[in-house]
RNA sequence: GGAGGCUUAGCUCAGCUGGGAGAGCAUCUGCCUUACAAGCAGGGGGUCACAGGUUCGAACCCUGUAGCCUCCACCA
């Protein structure tokens, strides 16, 4: 006999699990040509990155389905790795520079580089050993980073072919600009935050033919005055005709004194404010719009840190609010102020760093999206990449649909820098995979490369195949590409997923998986974002110490479907602890009673009906989990697999056979119970083991000493031979009586040391042998003195509770603990539950489009359902009327 | 402005292709029954947001309404 601790304590366990599934090799995937792969390339996690409960949630997700595929006998490959990061690390390490004093240009971008990889070297593994907390099954020999020599050469592979192909190109265009953090940023990387603000009505004097003062006014609202700059027209609605006859005329742009044209464009809302709105090409996207059609000049007003530089006169060195405060001023003193009203409206900023954004026009480097994102729309619209849930290929589609130009290049110095080099002689434009020395032109060998670096998603966009070893032709990338399925949160679809999609088709000519499945965000349990200002956040490594992996693996992925958001509550970590320790219970009691470790099987014969029942059960469950899981549908299966092991095996299978256990009389039978008892723990521990890593292994390992793990033993599967129709069928009439009895009984509160006979009368031979047959749990379960099985009433006391189920009445004869009025009323309380399904049921068989049009299997189970109800009525109506002679 | 989602027991949520409303927690009653009190047995509690429609049959499909949430776009 083997003895476990009382509670299951996941402490010291999980970590030696672990260590030994290291140790043996099992994460570790080799391309076996004789295997079918199956792999998931992980969302790599950022090097400055703490784990937080999104990453946990994501993690589970991809462990269980990689675990669920190794089991299943695929090759499995889980490749892991961490992302770079460009603006987060970079501003880490700018901060922790200024705590000495120090800025980044004093170092310089070789000294910056030098700190910026030895803070990778101390703090980028952190996230990957809070991975492995959760248990995480990655291949930890294939971990890579998104900056290593691979990843590095796969993105200056990129660049230039797609620059050959002109699908990269630089241009002046106008982008978001980040003044704190000094860099471009993508229009996905700009969050719209309302603000209250105002309205600054606004006008400039009308210029006659001769630029002499008209004395008419053109007046127009803005909510940033200081773009006033650098305007260089003011536009009106062609068809508007209050402004028609000043189209073409000019206007005086007042404290720069410049002289500016109207124009006509579409842009302009007539609607809107007075119709008339002030052109700014060089600080706003529409107006830059406008500028070009108008071929209007551009004019920066701005410093990169959101000063105003000199275009803007006597305001240049002021900050951009400062400046916004005097020109108002100077205005209202000039009588330019017409009014100033409050006004809400959107301001974008940089999600890194909240800050507002400008912007601007400037030089950067941007990939054509046209032509590029067009098999990626097909992709998802052919089905050849499914998205679960489905609905969101409207957001998919939403995105592709309205596609602009990506803006890639960033003004940092950490992350892959841009492979173009400039002559400085002839200007020319040089970009190659690897340094050139000398211009192909004119042969200067002072070549500069340009000083920016890439977006950070333009390396992980290749992340599926890079990994792989592309460009390299490596048989891992022969093998494992296309990839499986890719986990993700949908907040990140447009930054990552879709553009993983399109440069799969581009660089490698196909999908770089077939399915995404997306997860929602976790939340605290008031519903709120978990954030660091709001400090509501909760740490996984903390629930962990705490409950164990396990625990926290299954509370994220029960109650959950797809792509919704979901709340955190520790009422449910507790309440998935205590499954664990339920198991845990369920196997130190087969363990206390299993002296060797070899069962004998036993004969087909010595099988009890008990037995049968339960191994057709987890036949089926095997079958519908399976099922579940392959669509996907997590959350579903392991809700399967806990009603399972708690209430068909631990409160029934587990209680009947005690008594089998109990007598050493009859091995055969003993031996069959504990056989059984095993072999069903067995099976529903390998389902459970993709959720619940952990404790799963440990039982296995103490339930046989054969296998080494339960990781890489064989997902079960559903046979013929296990499906016992009759005896479940027979097991649920038993367990419908015991029922029926514990809740008679428990109505008259008579306590369970108050044992009494239980008398089974039926007409059919067949049910009093089912009851017999079955007497040593059911008399344990119904608390019953003995077993009387009869064909009709004769001999039973008066003074009896009578439990009335399908094919038999159960008389209890319990003498003065017998409270007829409460036997009354629960008997009517049966009669019109009965009432209420016999409603039901003729209802439906006395409609005639029912009978004609429902399928006949329906129409049969109806027919059947009638025929019992009306047998239980009778009897029920039959049991009133000789209470109510009484 | 466009799109999507949600509305089911006191709370948080499941409910797969339409065929007798479920779980966890909470609550009430009774139990230290030799695996487990982190437990066992039993109970109460729901016009499945509302209004129509399709159907023999709707929590589920369609239309509309209301409330809440999210994403995208952004009007100067």
């Amino acid at each position: 006999m083997r003895e476990l601790a009382k509670t299951y304590d996941p402490k010291g366990i999980e970590d030696r699990l672990y260590q030994k599934w290291v140790e043996k090799n099992y994460f570790h995937a080799e391309v076996d040509e004789s295997k079918k792969p199956f792999t998931i390339v992980i969302p790599p996690p950022n090097i400055t990155g703490q784990l937080h409960m999104g990453h946990a949630l994501d993690e589970t997700m991809q462990d269980i389905l990689i675990r669920f595929k190794r089991m299943q006998g695929y090759n499995a490959l889980w490749q892991p790795g961490t992302d770079h990061a460009s603006i987060a690390t970079e501003v880490r390490i700018i901060n922790k520079l200024k705590e000495e004093g120090i800025t980044k240009d004093d170092l310089g971008r070789e000294g910056f580089l030098e700190r910026a990889w030895a803070w990778k070297k101390e703090y980028g593994g952190r996230i990957v050993n809070q991975l492995k907390k959760l248990g995480s099954s990655c291949d930890w020999e294939r971990e890579r980073f998104t900056m290593d020599e691979g990843c590095n050469k796969a993105v200056n592979e990129v660049f230039v072919r797609m620059y050959e192909k002109g699908w990269i190109y630089k241009g002046s265009r106008i982008i978001n600009w980040c003044p704190v953090c000094n860099t471009s940023i993508s229009d996905a990387e700009v969050n719209y935050e309302e603000q209250a603000g105002h309205f600054w009505h606004i006008k400039y004097p009308i210029l006659n033919d001769d630029d002499t003062e008209s004395g008419e006014y053109l007046i127009f609202a803005t909510t940033r005055p200081e773009t006033m700059l650098g305007d260089t027209a003011v536009a009106v609605h062609p068809e508007d005709d209050r402004y028609k006859h000043l189209v073409g005329k000019n206007l005086m742009l007042p404290l720069m004194n410049r002289k500016i044209p109207v124009v006509a464009d579409e842009y302009v809302d007539r609607e809107f404010g007075t119709g008339v709105v002030k052109i700014t090409p060089g600080h706003d996207p529409n107006d830059f719009e406008v500028g070009k059609r108008h071929n209007l000049p551009i004019i920066n007003i701005l410093n990169d840190n959101a000063t105003i530089n000199e275009n803007g006169g006597k305001y240049a060195g002021m900050d951009r609010y400062e400046a916004r405060a005097a020109i108002v001023k100077e205005l209202d003193e000039m009588g330019l102020l017409v009014k100033i009203e409050d006004h809400v409206h959107n301001v974008g900023t940089h999600d890194r760093c909240k800050t507002t954004v400008e912007p601007m026009v400037k030089a950067q480097w941007f990939v054509k999206m046209d032509e590029l994102i067009k098999p990626a729309q097909k992709a998802v619209r052919d089905g050849e990449i499914r998205l679960v849930p489905d609905n969101l290929s409207k957001t998919y589609f939403n995105w592709t649909d309205n596609i602009k130009d990506w803006c890639i290049s960033r003004q940092l110095w950490w992350g892959h820098r841009i492979p173009a080099y400039y002559c400085p002689e002839c200007g020319e434009t040089v970009v190659a995979r690897t340094a050139p020395d000398k211009c192909p032109k004119c042969g200067c060998e002072k070549l500069n490369q340009d000083p920016d670096t890439l977006d950070t998603w333009f390396s992980s966009a290749l992340w599926p195949f890079s990994t792989l070893g592309w460009p390299e032709e490596t048989p891992e990338l022969k093998y494992f590409y296309p990839t499986d399925v890719l986990v993700t949160g949908y907040d990140i679809i447009f930054f990552w997923v879709i553009r993983m999609i399109f440069s799969g088709y581009e660089q490698m000519g196909e999908r770089p998986f077939h399915t995404v499945l997306f997860h929602g965000l976790v939340r605290d349990d008031q519903g709120r974002k978990m954030s660091k200002s709001l400090g509501n956040g909760i740490d996984p490594l903390e629930i962990i110490d705490k409950y164990g992996a396990d625990a926290l693996r299954l509370t994220l992925v029960t109650g959950n479907a797809p792509g919704n958001d979901m709340r955190f509550y520790m009422e449910r970590v507790e309440a998935n602890r205590n499954f664990a320790n339920k198991i845990w219970n369920a196997s130190r009691f087969i363990l206390m009673y299993m002296t060797e470790d070899e069962l004998k099987k036993p004969e087909n014969a010595d099988l009890k009906p008990a037995d049968k029942w339960i191994l057709s059960k987890v036949n089926s469950l095997i079958k519908d989990v399976t099922e579940n899981m392959e669509r996907y549908e997590l959350g579903v299966a392991v809700q399967k697999i806990y009603d399972f092991i708690w209430d068909e095996f631990c409160d029934w299978y587990i209680e009947m056979v005690k008594p089998r256990l109990y007598d050493n009389e009859n091995a055969a039978s003993k031996n069959a119970a504990l056989y059984t008892l095993r072999s069903v723990l067995i099976d529903a521990l390998k389902l459970l083991h993709p959720y619940m890593p952990f404790i799963t292994e440990e039982i296995f390992c103490n339930l046989q000493d054969k296998e080494e793990s339960i990781m890489v033993s064989d997902w079960p599967v559903y046979t013929e031979e296990r499906a016992f129709a009759e005896d479940e069928k027979e097991i649920e009439i038993l367990k419908e009586a015991i029922r029926g009895i514990r809740n008679a009984r428990s109505g008259m509160n008579v306590p369970p040391s108050k044992k009494a006979s239980v008398y089974v009368v039926s007409e059919s031979e067949e049910m009093r042998a089912a009851f017999e047959k079955n007497a040593d749990f059911f008399k344990t379960l119904s608390y019953a003195s003995d077993l009387k099985t009869q064909a009709d009433k004769s001999g039973i006391g008066e003074d009896s509770v009578s439990v009335v189920i399908a094919h038999a009445n159960i008389y209890i004869p319990l003498g003065e603990l017998v409270d007829i009025s409460k036997e009354l009323e629960r008997l009517k309380k049966e009669e019109d539950r009965l009432q209420g399904e016999l409603k039901r049921v003729n209802g439906m068989l006395n409609n005639e489009r029912f009978m004609s049009k429902a399928p006949e299997s329906k129409v049969a189970e109806e027919r059947a359902k009638l025929e019992k109800y009306e047998k239980m009525m009778e009897q029920v109506k039959q049991q009133i009327a000789n209470l109510e002679k009484r």
